[in-house]
DNA sequence: TATTGTTATACTCTATAACTATA
DNA sequence: TATAGTTATAGAGTATAACAATA
């Protein structure tokens, strides 16, 4: 009997993240784009435009579309950047980091519901594994990312 | 010091399998929506479209452009359905067969790293856990989406 | 009538390339 | 020259709606 692979459960739960986000924001002007570009603004304060697409590895062509659609619905406003006068600087609006705190408790809440589910003697052995797991994993996807480079010179 | 919740954690891991098959599948004929097309061929055997449709959560009209570039590519085939002659069936070519294969053998491969960077000791309850985690997950999704079907009524 | 798959159309996210204003 | 951001254009993935063929 093959009984799925902890790498299975892992994809599973990434599928499950992606389809509860989208139908969390379905019917309003959010989507997991443009949520990107408010937890980057919500993490660091105002920045500018070409920082925000480096922090999500896009170019600042997309970035130009997702401030635009951003700010027309009010969650963020562009000003202009006192140090440099071809860049402007995003920043949240009030009613923007209303809805990151908002949405910073909602996680905790969910991180507490999946917490949970595992065995109160296992949570920090858990804990610690799935960052280690983490952080193994983004150490593969950065050296793929090196290899597909070097090949590519 | 607030340490990542493992939430932030699950996330991380979620957005790195989508980079890192984004970085995969780039410069070749696949990407993560064939793919899903291509797994669910691979575990149910040929099928009707409206069937990967409904296994993929995507409108039947979606899979008439996935299954027509795996086809010009030439890892599926459509075939009549003997029972139904509105229908075809979607199967593997010989070479789909030899790619999914390879991929199992990978998807095995990064498994065993994956959980080569947990302790020992605590393997086994590491995969109890994530699946539970999974399992909860999956719970609360569909709980969620069937609250929005509930409203939209 | 209902279902299977397609054509037609549109929206979001993404990319490259060319351009402007500034550094 | 190089950088920050935009306009122009294109491609993938998704959706709804209307339609054909068949059940």
């Amino acid at each position: 009997m093959d009984s799925p692979l902890l790498l299975d459960r892992l994809l599973q739960i990434a599928d499950l993240f992606q389809r509860d986000m989208a139908r969390e924001y379905d019917g309003t002007p959010l989507s997991p784009a443009r949520m990107g570009v408010l937890w980057t603004i919500h993490h660091s304060g105002p920045v500018q435009q070409h920082t925000i697409a480096a922090a999500l590895n896009v170019t600042p062509r997309n970035i130009t579309g997702l401030v635009d659609a951003l700010e027309a619905v009010g969650y963020v406003e562009r000003i202009p950047d006192p140090t440099d006068r071809r860049a402007r600087l995003v920043g949240l609006t009030p009613q923007g980091h209303e809805l990151m705190e908002r949405t910073v408790r909602e996680h905790a809440a969910l991180n507490a519901t999946l917490l949970a589910s595992v065995r109160a003697a296992d949570r920090d052995r858990v804990e610690v594994a799935i960052a280690a797991i983490a952080d193994r994993l983004a150490q593969l996807v950065s050296e793929a990312a090196k290899a597909d480079k070097a090949r590519a010179s």
